[in-house]
Order: C-alpha cells, then sequence, then structure tokens
DNA sequence: TTTTTAGTTCGGCACTAATCGAACTAGATT
DNA sequence: AATCTAGTTCGATTAGTGCCGAACTAAAAA
C-alpha cells in the first residue's frame, strides 16, 4: 500500500475509533487522541504535535492528555536536555482488562443479593430470576478466575 | 423485618442502583425506573403508578420507558379487556451478558487488527504491543466460548 | 356523538459537558 | 534581568441532554 493511502486510511481509523471511544465514556477529544496515539506510526506525540495534528486549542489538550494520563490509558515519557513531554499511549494488559470486567460483575453480584435479600417473597418472579442471574455470574467468575491464573501461566 | 422497614431500604437501594444504571449511559429517569421494577415486591407497574411513584411527568415516564424497551431491558404485557400496559424488567439471562461482553471483545479485535495491518513497521512498540493484546483477547474469547456451552450443559 | 383513558409528540427551558481564548506560571535560554 | 518555551488554569461561550407542560391521538366507554 502506498504511503499516502496508508495515511489516509489511518486518519479514518482515528475517527472511526474516536466515536468508539466516546461511547465508553471519552469525550470526542480524548476519544480521538487516544485513536491518534494507537493508529499512527509516529509512536511519540509532543503536546504541541498533538494540538496541531487534532486541530485544537492547547487548553483543549492539556484537560483531555491530563484525563486520559489519570486513567491509566496514556503516559509521557522526556529525554533529558528537552523539556517537552513524549505522550504514547500505555498498551492495555489484557488480564487487567479482564479484572476490570470481572470488578464490574463482583459489584453488580453484590447488588442483586440487596435487592433479593429485601424481597418480601423469595419464590417471585423476579427474585427467582435475580437467583438465576447470581448463579451465572458466579460460576463464570470463578471461572473467569480459572482462565486468567491458565493465561499468566502459558505467557 | 417490618414492612415499612423493608419498603424504607427498597427505596433507598432503587436511589442506589439509580446512580449506578447513570454510570452505564442510562438518563437518571430511566435509570430509576429500572430500578423500581427490580426492586419493588409489587413487579408490574403500570405507566399511571409509574408516574405516581416516582413524580415524573408523563413524557418524561414515555420516553425513558421507550428508550429501556427498545434496548431489550424491560418489557411490557397486557392483559385482555385491559387497555393498560404492564411494564416489568426482562431478567438478564446470563448467557447472554456474557455474549454481549464477547460481541464488545469482538468488535475490539477487529479495530485492533485494522490498526495493526494500516502499521508501516510491524514490529514496532505499538504494533507489538498490540500484536499481544490481540492473542490475549483470543484466548479469553475462545475459552469464553467454551464456558458458555458448560453453563449451558450443567444448567 | 361526546367524553374518558392511556398514552405520544413537540417546543422550549434548564442544566451539564466540552471547548475555547486569554492570562498565567515555572523552568530554561539569551 | 528579560525573554522564550511548554504547558496549566480560569472564566466565558457553545453544544448537547434531560425533563417538563401543553397539545395531540387513537381506542374504549358513556
Amino acid at each position: 500500500m502506498e504511503d499516502s493511502e496508508r495515511l489516509k486510511k489511518q486518519k479514518e481509523l482515528i475517527e472511526q475509533i474516536g466515536r468508539q471511544n466516546e461511547k465508553e465514556g471519552f469525550q470526542p477529544v480524548a476519544a480521538r487522541i487516544l485513536g491518534l496515539l494507537m493508529v499512527m506510526d509516529k509512536e511519540e506525540y509532543t503536546f504541541e504535535e498533538i494540538v496541531e495534528e487534532m486541530q485544537i486549542s492547547k487548553s483543549s489538550a492539556s484537560t483531555a492528555l491530563k484525563n486520559l494520563e489519570i486513567r491509566g490509558i496514556i503516559e509521557y515519557v522526556t529525554y533529558s536536555g528537552d523539556r517537552k513531554r513524549y505522550f504514547r499511549f500505555v498498551s492495555g494488559e489484557i488480564v487487567g482488562m479482564i479484572d476490570e470486567m470481572e470488578n464490574k460483575m463482583i459489584r453488580n453480584l453484590a447488588t442483586i443479593n440487596q435487592i433479593i435479600e429485601l424481597k418480601k417473597d423469595p419464590n417471585s418472579r423476579n427474585a427467582t430470576f435475580l437467583k438465576n442471574v447470581l448463579k451465572g455470574m458466579e460460576f463464570f467468575i470463578k471461572n473467569l478466575e480459572e482462565l486468567k491464573i491458565q493465561y499468566k501461566r502459558e505467557h
């Protein structure tokens, strides 16, 4: 593929990833910066370069980058003798992603337990439904735990 | 537990679930209606009852209920000789939840593949990182598939 | 045929979130 | 000491959501 064609496709992909990330709760600018840092061949962007590339104000860049950094999705490095920050994305550890999913499930599990405990009739439609969900969640959480161990062993 | 005390705790739980659901992208009113339908002992609420209970306008109720229904989270039933709709929450099938998670992963996987394909240097830091993430995701997706089968067999 | 019931749709207000520009800061350079 | 660089912080503005009331509709009841 020609370089110019690849660049064009990369830009399109950044936009697509941007929209995808917006759905994950990122603000538009942050979502696209993240896309930039993932997609482009250049792997470390300075603050100024991001402002240039994305056509955004310095203040927007500043807030977006801070947010992304706090969430642990990007980081920056510096090189001695150079005051600039070089931003790059932090590789998402797959086990960490699974952990996150699991934690969310565990929180939901706790809530569902609370609902059931407050039911007058523990055999009502909803109570029964919720108990089933609970059982299923417990099954998957237990097995995810094992999968994580297996994955760590294999890699 | 006394009925009045339970009711009080149920109301609190609805509020808590409401806030939780807001974080999942539901609008405040929809988030709390969902809580109501899950928590209360009464398992089918009419439109009017929801308006009453939640102290919201009919229009808000209408939009919130439509949204929840479109998302497949609640449904309504009718009884012959009664024009009212009786809303209730749809029990989340655990396997369905896992499917959803899996589909999200698969979509991410497709995106990551696109990124890698557009990289000039397939051995660059980011390309390598992304390939690792890809491998991990494939591992978990494959095994989730097996877990689902096992779960279905056991239940 | 008129009225009532059970909602839906629409326009607008209120509030929140996103982005901007301008002023500022702290460290490096001249 | 003054200037430059690399950002940050702080209102102001704009864009977007959420919710409401009022008007509307379609079916049932009187």
